[in-house]
Formats: C-alpha cells, sequence, structure tokens
DNA sequence: TCGCTGTGTGAACATCCTGTAATCCGTGGG
DNA sequence: CCCACGGATTACAGGATGTTCACACAGCGA
C-alpha cells in the first residue's frame, strides 16, 4: 500500500561495468535513491558475487570477452534468485535472446538512460521481491520478551502472550524506535494511520493494556515507560531495584524457542539501546 | 522435450496489439512453442483479463490511448502476480520508465523480433514463478497430514483427503509459509491470483472446508489457527488441552504422527532452496 | 500549598471479525 | 435437459477488539 511505484526498499546493487562515465552518473543516481551499491569495473567471480547478498547485479558482458556465455550462465545458475540485468552496448537480437535464455532478467542496450536502467532494476527486483514471501522484518528481543513480525505477536519464555494486532503493532513500533522516545502523535499516526483527533487517549489506553500483559509473563521487568508530556519509550529495564539499568536491549535473557514452530529467519535480532 | 533452449513450461499468455502483422508472426512462433494465447486486437477489461489465469500479458499501450496509464496501473493493482510486458512502438524514457515504475515487468519498443519478446516473456515468468513454486516442490507433513504437491492433494494416514484445487492451494500455502502467519490479503492474492475485494470471505470460507475435512481425518491435531486481525497460521498442534504443543509446521512431523504417513523427508523445504 | 494539565485505570459501549451454514451459479457429465 | 460438484456470495450470531468516558492520581509551575 505504501510503496506505489517505487521499489521503496533500498536495495544493494553491484555494478559490474568499463565504462567509466555511465557508471559516474549510475552512481550518483543510486547514491540519491539511498541504494547500497558496489561497483566494479572488471569482472566480478562469482564466488564473490555469493557472498556479498546482493538484490541485484548490472553487468556489462563486454567486459568479459569471450568469457560472456560461461560466466553469465555460472551467475545463473549459482544465484538463481538474484536478478541480473546485463547492460551492454551493441548486440543483436540473437544475443539477447541468448543472455535471457540463460537467465538475465532483463538485457539494456547502451547507450542507455541511468534512470530506465533503474528502473529496470526495480522492476526485477519487485518482482522476485513479490514471491519472497519470507522477507518479513527481524525478529527483536528486550528482557524476557521477544518480537515477531512473522507471528504477528510477541512471545515471553516462549509462550505467545495474546496480543492483539493494534497491541503487537503498538509494541513493535515502540520497540522498533530503538529506545528513543516517541510522541504520541507519532505513534498514533503510525499505528492507526491518521492524525490522532485531539483528546484521543486510545495510545495511552493501548500501552496500559501492553503494559498488563508484559507484567503477567514477566513481573520483573519494565518495557514501556512513560515520558511526561512527551511520549513513550521502550526499554527493558529490570522493576525491582531502584536504579535505571538499560539492560534495554540485552537479549541476555535465554529466550527459549518459542510455542511457535521453528522460523528459521526469526533469529532474534538484540535492540540497540541508547539514551 | 520439445523445446531445446527454452524454459518452456507451457505458459498461457494473452497479446493484446493491433498490430496485425506482428500478431500473425507470434501467434505461429507461439503455436510451435506449445503455449496457449489469446490475441485480442482491442482493450480487454481489467475483469476479463482476471479470469483468464493467464501466465503472462503482454499489450500494445498504444491501443489505449488516454487510458494507457490508468489501465495498466489498474492491472498491475488488481493483478500483482500478472507478469505485463508492454509491447509499443516509439516512447521516450520518461514513457518507459512511468511504465515500468507503474508495474510493468519489461518494456519492449517495436519493431522487435518476435524470438526476443518471447524470450522476455520467458525471462519475467521464469522470476515470477522462481518463487512461487520453488515451494513447492517437495511434500509436506505436519501432524497426521501430508501434503503432495505432485498429486495435488493431501493425504492423511496415507489415504486421500479429497480436497478440491482451492482447497489444495489454499493448505499448500499456508503450509509452505512454515509456521508463518499469513495475512488474509496475501494468501487471497496468491490463491486466488488477484485482489481481494473487501469484504470479500472466500479465505475464511476454505479455512472452514479445509478444517472440516481436516477435523474428519485427524480430530486430534487442529492444523490452521486463527489470528484475529491478521489472518492464518498453519501448524500441527494437538488438539486437546489448551497447551501449545508445536509439532508444527513443514519441518519433520518428528514427534507426531503415530499412524502418520511417510515423510521420508525430512528435509522442511526452505523457500529460498534453489531448484 | 493550590490548581491545572497530563496520565493511569476500569468499565461500558460500539464495531469489527470470524465461524457457520445456506443459497446461488456456472461448468461439465450423463 | 437434468444432475452433481466446486466455488462464490450472503446472512446471521457470538465473540473479540477498539473506542470512549468518568474518575483517581501524579507531575509541574505559580
Amino acid at each position: 500500500m505504501t510503496d506505489t511505484n517505487s521499489a521503496a526498499a533500498p536495495l544493494r546493487v553491484a555494478v559490474s561495468d568499463g565504462d567509466s562515465g555511465f557508471v559516474q552518473v549510475l552512481t550518483k543516481r543510486l547514491d540519491r535513491l539511498g541504494w547500497e551499491h558496489v561497483v566494479m569495473t572488471g569482472a566480478v567471480p562469482v564466488d564473490r558475487l555469493v557472498s556479498m547478498r546482493l538484490g541485484a547485479f548490472v553487468v556489462d558482458l563486454a567486459l568479459l570477452g569471450s568469457h560472456a556465455w560461461p560466466y553469465l550462465e555460472r551467475v545463473t545458475t549459482e544465484l538463481p534468485a538474484l536478478p541480473v540485468i546485463v547492460c551492454t552496448g551493441q548486440s543483436t537480437v540473437a544475443q539477447r535472446v541468448r543472455g535471457l535464455r540463460l537467465g538475465a532478467d532483463d538485457w539494456v542496450t547502451k547507450p542507455c538512460h541511468p534512470e530506465e536502467l533503474i528502473a529496470r532494476v526495480e522492476a526485477v527486483a519487485r518482482r522476485r521481491r513479490h514471491a519472497d514471501t519470507a522477507s518479513a522484518a527481524e525478529a527483536v528481543a528486550a528482557g524476557d520478551i521477544e518480537i515477531r513480525p512473522d507471528q504477528f505477536q510477541a512471545f515471553a519464555h516462549g509462550r505467545s502472550i495474546d496480543l492483539t494486532r493494534r497491541e503487537f503493532e503498538l509494541v513493535q513500533l515502540l520497540a522498533a524506535a530503538d529506545g528513543r522516545v516517541l510522541e504520541r502523535e507519532e505513534i498514533y499516526q503510525r499505528v492507526w494511520g491518521y492524525t490522532m483527533a485531539h483528546g484521543d487517549r486510545s495510545v495511552d489506553v493501548f500501552v496500559r493494556k501492553l503494559r498488563s500483559k508484559f507484567q503477567q509473563v514477566s513481573s520483573d521487568w519494565n518495557y514501556i515507560h512513560t515520558h511526561f508530556g512527551v511520549g513513550y519509550r521502550f526499554a527493558a529495564e529490570r522493576a525491582l531495584d531502584g536504579a535505571s539499568e538499560p539492560v534495554a536491549a540485552g537479549t541476555e535473557a535465554g529466550i527459549a524457542a518459542p510455542t511457535a514452530p521453528s522460523a528459521p529467519d526469526a533469529a532474534p535480532k538484540s535492540l540497540h539501546a541508547f539514551a
């Protein structure tokens, strides 16, 4: 719903091209889009590509001379999930067909406008991501609590706290804020999706519900902190003894595999707390 | 077998183009490839497209005049899973970028060689299928139930549960999600192929049918779990007492299945598994 | 200290969501 | 032409969730 047309998700792209002028323009544009990119003027060993965890790969086959076809084939074979866009000057229909059949996702002929190249990269990446269902956010843990986006749920000591959707979205937002204080307005805006009416207490009410539920399953931690006149902040802090002890993000509380089935991707990622 | 070099799972393609000469050549080629195809010289209502269950859609925007952009947007919005290849004569970089950003998967400029067009259609379809099918290959077992993609059917204690096509596709999708919660929208999107209309209860209804059938053959397991306000999750959990016991999803039905079916492949298929 | 404003709490109330089942429709076989 | 079957729609009921209120309590400045 949010990203209508542009691939909002910043992409990690590698460009392998010898044309420094073109690369320069492209690089600038990529920077502006906030995409991570690596530019290489020489051929890139396939092994290297594997370890780069790319979201897309733009390559000028001209660089590779006679190794072009075997190289392309090897890339598409070993990294079937990697979007490959060939960007080369001068080519025949036969070559393009061959490249595409070998597994390239698109074939752009230079000279071409960088914007079009980028749009094509987006198009391919979009299509790939579309199926890449798993790609949810990562789990976050703090204190005894683990928040799992893939489950739309939070867990404590391995069992589900029964958060409703709104409750979940609220904690998720707060937790993702990484220890920062969020104003009510902003919270409302982002969880409810529209502007908060004056006097609306919804956020407060939900914070209360959350505190209550957390309390029940993890009574010696405080998770949501009120900042008078401002808003709320999420951070796991030990309850009883006085001082603040911002173990905030600590995952040290061993979190057992929740009741939930093995989520392959759900490696709990610690919060980075900083006041 | 028939095709030497193409990625050729026969594809069902619709071509919407006014250029009869081009279409004729293309048609001939498609025939030879054994692809099902429908050719339309006029504009095609989006609703029609929906019911056609296409594998790809080639369209000449020139046919649509000023309705081109809204049309394209509507197609890509309502059928996000449908590969769309725009094939039009004369276009500016800006137009191509716009089209691609609106969701087109490729943009080919006429005149073009039909072979290249076909190769591009294949490339897009391949990319799309890569994700859809990647996980579909292997059988999954959970509780007493075994889902066999190769049979388009699920089994319990070795005998077929009589799932209809839709029912099967639904469980398969859920089971392949590996314990993750899937939102209704996404489910509908992926099983029905187009965007869910507001208020559509189809998913619920089919979930009910599935539960009912599972219940009949394996009454002491619960397979499909409702996540209020979100969607559904597939995981085999023992029925009786309240506690959760996630011998869940796609994983080895280890503890499970006293009378359980084979499930020889303990290897839980990963979505990222490469074919 | 007083008083104002902001926040915690609990409950009542209004809505929305889901389970369930019946009905309607189009397709294909007999 | 009728029937069986899968699938799409719709109606209804009960429960879950979200929203709103009134009141008690806590922070903060005069």
